[in-house]
DNA sequence: CGGATTTGTTGATCAGGGTCAATGAAGGCG
DNA sequence: CGCCTTCATTGACCCTGATCAACAAATCCG
């Protein structure tokens, strides 16, 4: 594999938590893969053989009902971690809605390193805190909101996620979304009609523009932010 | 604090992982406390100082809407944990839904511990990447179900967390549900009123008995997971 | 450049589940 | 024991968001 050292999530995946040496280690034990947009790498059910970094792109964690119903239950980023350490199968499947590359590692390679990496560990239990207090967030939207609430408070947590980057001129209050309307529709358990009505209406009232099918300007904060409740 | 090796969650609560010295340790950080029903430890947004395991009773995480909606993220049984280790404020309330006891830590000295013993860390990564994993199949039920599935899914999983104490005789295929039909609906973001409908049509169908208020009794096992798609 | 395909928007209609309201059944407590 | 409070059920009605369908706009490629 390539060095860890100069790796672009070094200081933000869970690697960080390691010394040059232990670094070194895991180096070996992963291998860096690209993987195209629309490319599955667990399925749901399977036994998922593998974890991983993303080092860049975006996918996306799909539960689905027997009769193909989808929801989209997690959205990774780079730097998050993808699988499930300690065994069993994989809840839901991992697709990359983006072109992405990965650091993958077995996942009993990593269960072993991990048990002798208390801090590794430990930087993983504090991001899966953070992703199950994501989760539970997530649910009061999906169990409790309106279609315009929902939608509201997916702008206002996409622009938090994606407008950050530092380095980005942030003159324009605009970023581009990920997602096409289907994949917001899936995370926010509506329809796309519905969600694609919702964009419009907020267009007209002048909230939003969407100068092109995945960006988005905001340009009242102060009510999006009203309307999400 | 009165004596951990005779706890009845010694060997399920996270606390399993420990030797007796270090038990004792710990045991000594920690404090017994009954808390009777609706009462509420935690407070939404509020500093959360403390952490806990559950000796008896259920308890339920709930987030709320800024108007008052609320929807239950989660139920806590028996052996089970509360708290957010590792700082911020508690991201939804925990109340109690019956008379419960409790063993509590203050959050910094237990993490201060938990550093120092890897074995409770990973137990404590294991349960909460599980929790996270009914967190998102209960997202899938949020957002895709209809409320006659979302009903026939929650007594499936109802009858597995609830029946399964093998002392029980489980000569009835019955059991008792600890929460009373608001709190169902809160579960799987309902109304009240939708929620009992599907009970009583439930009934009528012949799919269950409910000979009281919060008993319910499968007739049809196969029908109920047919139905929760 | 231009046809084909995918993706998004808009409209008309419908139904699942919410809301409002009344009644009934349990459980609590003096 | 019997009143009172809480909790659950049932009914009537309505509204949000789903469904079905047509069309428009990007994007993909040869």
């Amino acid at each position: 594999m390539t060095d860890c050292l100069s790796c672009i999530v070094r200081n933000r995946a869970i690697c960080a938590s390691l010394r040059p040496d232990e670094l070194l280690l895991l180096g070996r034990m992963g291998r860096r893969q690209r993987v195209s947009s629309g490319h599955t790498l667990l399925w749901e059910g399977d036994d998922a053989p593998v974890v991983a970094n993303v080092l860049e792109g975006v996918l996306k964690l799909v539960a689905a009902t027997a009769d193909g119903r989808e929801q989209i239950v997690g959205i990774v980023f780079p730097s998050d971690f993808i699988g499930r350490p300690f065994g069993k199968e994989s809840p839901y499947s991992v697709s990359a809605i983006s072109a992405a590359e990965l650091c993958i590692f077995h996942r009993d390679q990593f269960d072993e390193f991990a048990a002798d990496h208390p801090d590794l560990q430990q930087k993983l239990l504090r991001r899966t805190l953070g992703e199950l207090d994501r989760a539970r967030r997530w649910m009061l939207l999906l169990g409790r909101k309106s279609a315009s609430e929902k939608v509201a408070s997916f702008l206002l947590e996409m622009a938090d996620r994606l407008s950050s980057p530092p380095g980005a001129a942030d003159t324009a209050r605009g970023f581009e979304l990920p997602f096409g309307r289907q994949q917001i529709a899936d995370i926010l358990g509506l329809t796309i009609e519905t969600t694609s009505r919702q964009f419009t209406k907020m267009r007209a009232d002048g909230l939003i523009d969407l100068p092109s099918r995945r960006k988005i300007v905001i340009n009242d904060l102060a009510a999006l932010n009203e309307m999400a409740g």
